[in-house]
DNA sequence: GAGCCCATTTGATATAAAGCAATTAGCGCA
DNA sequence: TGCGCTAATTGCTTTATATCAAATGGGCTC
C-alpha cells in the first residue's frame, strides 16, 4: 500500500479531492447569475481561492466576528461547540464542495468552531463583497437565503431531531447514509471513501461512546451493509442501510 | 379546588391567559415601525385577529402550502411531523405569545402541523400581505430574517442538539427551564404553570417514554426542584435545575 | 525495518432507560 | 355524587449503552 492518504475516487470534474466549482455549495454565491449569456462573476473580483489550512488548525473560531462564508474545496472541516467549558462538543462535519460559515450572519458572529480534520483547501468568500454585490444583483440574496434555509432544515433541524430519538445503530447508519448522499451530490463516491474524521468525533458528534461506536461499525460489518477496515468504508447495502437507521425514505 | 382549568396569572398587560401584543412574538411583522411618531402598524388592515381554534385542530397541516404566519394569542400548539407513517413525532411546542409557521417560508409549504393543544386563540399574518408590505418597509423583511434565524438556532439547532446527547433528567429539567423561560419573556409567571400538554406529548417530543417520564417528575418532585402536581408545576429552585438539565448557563 | 504511540477493537460488568403489567388518580358525564 | 374512561404513576424485569480494563493494530519516526 501506497502512502497516499485518501483512495477517493476523482470527481467528475477537476483534479482528483478537489471539488469542482460547479459542484461546489458556494457557486450560487460565487456565480449569482450564470444563465445563458450573463456572466457575473464574484469569483475573479472577490473569492480568494485555494487557501491552505493543515490538520488542526482553526479556519474561525467559535464567538468570532463574522466576516466571511467558506466553501471546502478539498480536505474536510469540523464544527465544534465549546460553550460547554470542559469538553468540545462537535456539532457538524464539512465535506468537501460544501459551505460552512454562513450561520454567523444572524448574531454576526461565528456559533461554532471550525477545525480542519486533515489537510485541506477553502475559498473564502468576504461576507462584505457579498452585501455590497446583492445591491446590484438581487438573486444573490435569494441564492443565499434559500442555503440557509435548506442547511437550517437539512442539516440541523431534521437531522438532529431524529437523533435525539434513535438508538446508536439508527444513528450510525444514518451519519453514514448521510455521508454518502452528501459525496453524492458533490460528485464523488457514494458508495466508497475515507472517513475523514477519528472514531472519537463520530462518537462524539452522534451522542455515543467510542466503544459503542466501535462495536457497532463491526455490527454493520458482519450484517454486510458495509464494509469497514479503518477509515475506509464501502457501502455494501445502502437499502439495508436505510432500514437501519429508522429513517421514512432519503437521509438528509 | 374549583372548576377553573388554569391558575396561570395574568400577563403584565391585557386579559387573563391572553398574552398583549407588545409582548407577543408576531409584534416586529405586526408593527414594523413602532418607533416614536410614526405608526405603520399591519395589525389594522391585514392582520385577523383572535381566532378561535378547539383543542384537537390543526390549525395548518404538514406538506399544505404556506399562507400564513399565526402567533399564539392564548392557549397552545403542538408542531407535530407525520413523515414517519406510523406514529407522529413532536417536533415543538408554541405558547401563548408565539409565533409560529414561519418556517414554511424555504420550500413555500409548511413542514409540520399545527394541532391545538387546548381550546386557543390565534392571530393571522397573511404572507402575501406580508410581502407586498415589505417592498415599501425594508425594515419588515429584516424583522422576519431575525426572527426566523433566531428561531432556528434558539429552538431548534441548539436544543436539538443538546438533546441527542443529554440523559433523561437533563431532558426533563431543560426543558421545564426552557418552558418557564419562555414564559417570562411573554410576561407570564415562570414560577408558577399549567402544562398544556399531556406526558405523552412531553415523553414524545423529548424521545423518552411515559413512564420514564413519570418517574423523572416524581424524583425532581422529591428532589425539590419542583413541585407537581399533574400538570401544575411550580419551579422551586430553578437553580438546581438547571444543574440537573446539564446546560451551560442560560437555557433557550 | 523496528519500535513506539495512539487509535481502535474487544471483553466483562454496571447502569440507565425501555418494556410490560398492575394500580391509582383525575376528569367528564350521567 | 358516583360511575367509567383515560391519563398517570408505580413496581418489576429486560435490554441497550456506558464504563472500566485489556489487547490489538496501524501509522509515524528514527
Amino acid at each position: 500500500m501506497t502512502t497516499r492518504i485518501t483512495t477517493d475516487r476523482p470527481p467528475r470534474r477537476g483534479q482528483a479531492n478537489h471539488v469542482a466549482c460547479d459542484d461546489c455549495g458556494l457557486f450560487p454565491l460565487c456565480n449569482p447569475i450564470n444563465i445563458s449569456g450573463h456572466e457575473l462573476s464574484m469569483a475573479e473580483e472577490f473569492v480568494e481561492r485555494r487557501q491552505p489550512i493543515r490538520a488542526g488548525e482553526y479556519l474561525f473560531s467559535e464567538g468570532a466576528p463574522f466576516t466571511a462564508i467558506y466553501a471546502v474545496t478539498s480536505g474536510a472541516i469540523k464544527l465544534v461547540n465549546n460553550s460547554d467549558e470542559d469538553e468540545e462538543l462537535i456539532v457538524g462535519f464539512v465535506l468537501s464542495g460544501e459551505a460552512l460559515g454562513q450561520t454567523g450572519i444572524y448574531p454576526q458572529r461565528y456559533p461554532c468552531s471550525a477545525i480542519a480534520l486533515e489537510d485541506s483547501f477553502v475559498c473564502e468568500l468576504p461576507f462584505g463583497s457579498l452585501l455590497e454585490t446583492a445591491n446590484q444583483v438581487p438573486v444573490l440574496l435569494n441564492n443565499f437565503q434559500t442555503m440557509l434555509h435548506k442547511e437550517n432544515f437539512d442539516l440541523y433541524r431534521q437531522f438532529a431531531m431524529l437523533m435525539a430519538r434513535k438508538n446508536a445503530e439508527q444513528r450510525l447508519s444514518a451519519f453514514l447514509l448521510n455521508l454518502s448522499l452528501r459525496r453524492q451530490e458533490r460528485g464523488f463516491s457514494a458508495e466508497e471513501f475515507q472517513l475523514p474524521m477519528s472514531r472519537d468525533d463520530i462518537a462524539n458528534f452522534l451522542g455515543l461512546r467510542k466503544e459503542t461506536l466501535s462495536r457497532l461499525f463491526t455490527k454493520l460489518h458482519q450484517s454486510g451493509s458495509i464494509a469497514v477496515r479503518g477509515k475506509h468504508i464501502r457501502m455494501l447495502n445502502a437499502e439495508q442501510l436505510r432500514k437501519a437507521s429508522g429513517l421514512p425514505s432519503s437521509a438528509s
